[in-house]
DNA sequence: CACTAAAGTTAGTGGCGACTAAACTTTGAT
DNA sequence: ATCAAAGTTTAGTCGCCACTAACTTTAGTG
């Protein structure tokens, strides 16, 4: 079928296959295992497709699958899942710092070109940049060496009225979304108050800067947050920033 | 890949659809037709694979094909190789200006990223880089609307002894060579004089600024040249510098 | 505890883009 | 003018990665 594959070594990783490794990881991390249909659900692909590609990924020691039960991926899995997620941060990242891409426009651009940049690349990037360890969207970028400090946060619908914390990120898939979040100046590193909340779901007031937005349940959902120790403040503008603000 | 194909309203190029239109694009300005065995030479595929890569192509209206004879790229053919060009010339000038990639190492680079990269964040890179009309190889970068400034050039095996002319443009496909060019100080822009010709097909000595390296025939026949008046100098340093130099 | 809905898998198919082998031009040299 | 070599095309196959349809397993409910 293809004539250098004589003698490979190790045969690169294709697209798709990038594409489901990355998927798996991110589900598991969220959910433990990753299931066929939230896979499929990720990728847009029929469930069918996903057994039969998670068949050939299992049996070429990328993940374990027990069928009817999902999947998990191995060390060499991970790995691979890592190495493209780094570049997809690292990608957005510099689209967002150097090329003046809005935070909401990244994501795509990133998706494809990730599969396509070398390591040198990315490294250049990465040093162009100073190595930053998170991404526009607030996500913590791997090591080269495979470590991702991926901490739980909770998300801003769990605080209570009156809690402050630090907005610590947010899903890059979701246009709309950021395109809100940047509009009422909500990023990470930006500190937030909850004033209000209406009860069975309804909306939360927020205290940003000087403006008081509301937002409805489900963007309160999607955004992470770092409670912060209620620190008794005068009246006025928030003084105390931080300086761990990883937005550019 | 089939679900979301209902009603697509442009089947966007694949990329190897892409390799195929630009390799042709080159083998015609070349040579006038493109040989199915050039165009197989050129993308590393069998003749066969060429022949049914042709039919689907030229059924699609990209390119004419006489069986055994040669295509040629029909008006949309063209113009979708142009776009392919002049992604992968701001690619490797992006690379070399911005990221630091010396000029022998972009080739490779550009050539995956060109089919990964929007026509958004070609255009950022070509403002960042202030709209380049020749890529780091002295190559002509096409236009947005598809023109090119294609000038045929001589080769610098081909001037006579005593003449004077600037470098102008060499192929991107070789590293060694590009090394080399590097080492010797000879790029696009750079004036450089024949001093001595072996006959026969035999080295060529140089002189470029106040070295007087010597390359062989073929080194010489890759790399192309703009003759320049030859113009009273006194001796010693060449004092009358162009201004037109597009190195970086 | 049986039954059914949801989730997952198997079976069979199709397009793309490559391959080899073999047949068929076209060209150029005797 | 013939014929061999070079170039090109046809025929048949294969792997990847999708798909649909039909079947199996699991889990949840009455």
């Amino acid at each position: 079928m293809m004539s250098p594959d004589h003698a490979v070594p190790r045969p690169l990783l294709t697209e798709p296959v990038e594409d489901y490794l990355k998927a798996i990881y991110e589900l598991e991390t969220r959910h433990g295992v990753a299931a066929t249909t939230d896979v499929a659900i990720a990728l847009a692909v029929a469930p069918a497709s996903v057994t039969g590609m998670v068949r050939r990924l299992a049996q070429q020691g990328y993940l374990d699958h027990v069928p009817y039960r999902g999947v998990q991926l191995t060390d060499a899995g991970r790995r691979a899942a890592l190495r493209t997620i780094r570049r997809h941060r690292i990608l957005e990242s510099y689209l967002t710092s150097v090329l003046g891409y809005a935070w909401d426009r990244v994501h795509d651009e990133a998706e494809r070109l990730e599969h396509a940049a070398s390591d040198e690349l990315i490294e250049r990037m990465a040093t162009a940049l100073g190595h930053p360890s998170q991404d526009p969207h607030g996500a913590p970028i791997p090591t080269v060496d495979g470590t991702v400090d991926e901490r739980p946060h909770r998300s801003l619908a769990e605080l209570a009225v009156g809690e402050r914390a630090r907005m610590v990120q947010v899903s890059d898939k979701n246009p709309q979304l950021l395109r809100y979040l940047a509009e009422i100046a909500l990023q990470p590193g930006t500190e937030v108050m909850i004033v209000a909340k209406a009860p069975f779901g309804g909306p939360l007031t927020l205290r940003i800067g000087a403006n008081e937005p509301m937002v409805g349940p489900h963007l309160a959902e999607q955004v992470r947050v770092e409670p912060m120790p209620s620190a008794p403040r005068s009246l006025g503008h928030p003084i105390t920033r931080s300086r761990k603000s990883s937005s550019r």
